[in-house]
DNA sequence: TGTAAAAACTAATATGTGTTAGTTTTGTTG
DNA sequence: CAACAAAACTAACACATATTAGTTTTTACA
């Protein structure tokens, strides 16, 4: 009998939660079963059950473990002294590599929070939502200081993050473009257009 | 026994289909039941098989109405004289305009489409696929003629594609600003990026 | 109004689901 | 090596699923 074998520093329950990400990011959360699941990990279904709670569970722990991650990022940009485009800059930049680094569980947590439960769903949308506001704060301190042309906030946010989570529909063409041209440019794209 | 009510110009299925996409869009295909479809319809579940042939039949329907869609309106654009900037304009217009449109479907094409089955799966990726090549080109088109910058092409398509399809999260806001301003700002914001 | 077609219904099937119970095997530590 | 805990296993439950079969009701038209 195979067992789970976790890597260095890596609990048999994050084992699962890494399997479970890709799983449901290839297949979508209601459509995996815990059966498909257990196939992924090496092991029968009930067994899993020995590390976690339920397949809601897991969902619950992708999806916050990345709302965290941008909630504290944001944090310290928040914290540091300067310019605000060289902020939000950051911050893209940022998205762009979470997008890119953590793949499969930025994927889910995008695609798949509907699935939470209450009342993690609601707390999620909450982080989500106060997420966007802080960065259309940050936006609005840009156009009053005339770093930005006072284009509507609130469009600008969503504009940007919109074209950073669609990096999930970059993972083909890995070969053809540098993850740095990728960065450069869209980050060149979303501050100062492509109008020559 | 209440019969299902087609308005003027819409068949049953017609009726079916557009209440599958609302709910597929609310829960998702896979968490969505023929029973709650049937509620939504007003009638019982195995009624709804006289007039549709199987669950993912109406996904198809979705889907490919939604492609076809953008694909048509590609190929009336790419045949107009004029200038390069002018016809990207006018794409995103109309990508956002189905956005605000037809939402129900779009949303659905462009989030359930995973759980389309062969060989409409690879028929629907291959016509997305093909819909971005010709944006690419488009896009080197105008580099070439010096409308444009030279960022990456396939960035700058990513980006723009990815901008509109964000406007999922617009539906909540749409009392606190106009649809003109968003069309017109975002437009801007994607052609002119943000810094003053 | 009588009749054929359209579309609803009820009943049932076969399969898949997350999860629990109870048991056996494995791994670790004295 | 004995013994205890961790974690695997098999069996099973209770329920939900899409869909089919067969029947009854409704609708439309001559």
């Amino acid at each position: 009998m195979a067992k789970i074998k976790p890597g260095k520093n890596a609990t048999k329950k994050d084992v699962i939660t890494q399997k479970a990400a890709s799983l449901f990011k290839k297949k979508g959360f209601s459509s995996s079963s815990m059966r498909e699941l257990a196939e992924a990990v090496g092991v029968e279904a009930p067994s899993l059950y020995n590390h976690i709670g339920s397949k809601s569970e897991l969902l619950q722990a992708i999806c916050f473990k990345v709302a965290n991650a941008f909630t504290s990022y944001l944090d310290e940009t928040e914290n540091t002294a300067g310019n605000i485009v060289v902020k939000l800059e950051n911050i893209i930049r940022f998205h762009i590599q979470m997008m890119l680094n953590n793949f499969d569980e930025v994927y889910v947590a995008n695609h798949e929070w509907k699935h939470l439960r209450e009342p993690y769903l609601s707390n999620f949308l909450i982080q989500r939502r106060g997420y966007e506001k802080r960065l259309i704060v940050l936006m609005e301190d840009g156009i009053r200081v005339k770093e930005f042309k006072d284009n509507n906030p609130y469009v600008s946010v969503l504009t940007i993050l919109s074209a950073v989570r669609g990096l999930e529909f970059w993972q083909q063409h890995k070969k053809n473009i540098s993850s740095q041209v990728l960065e450069d440019d869209m980050v060149d794209h979303l501050l100062k257009g492509i109008i020559k």
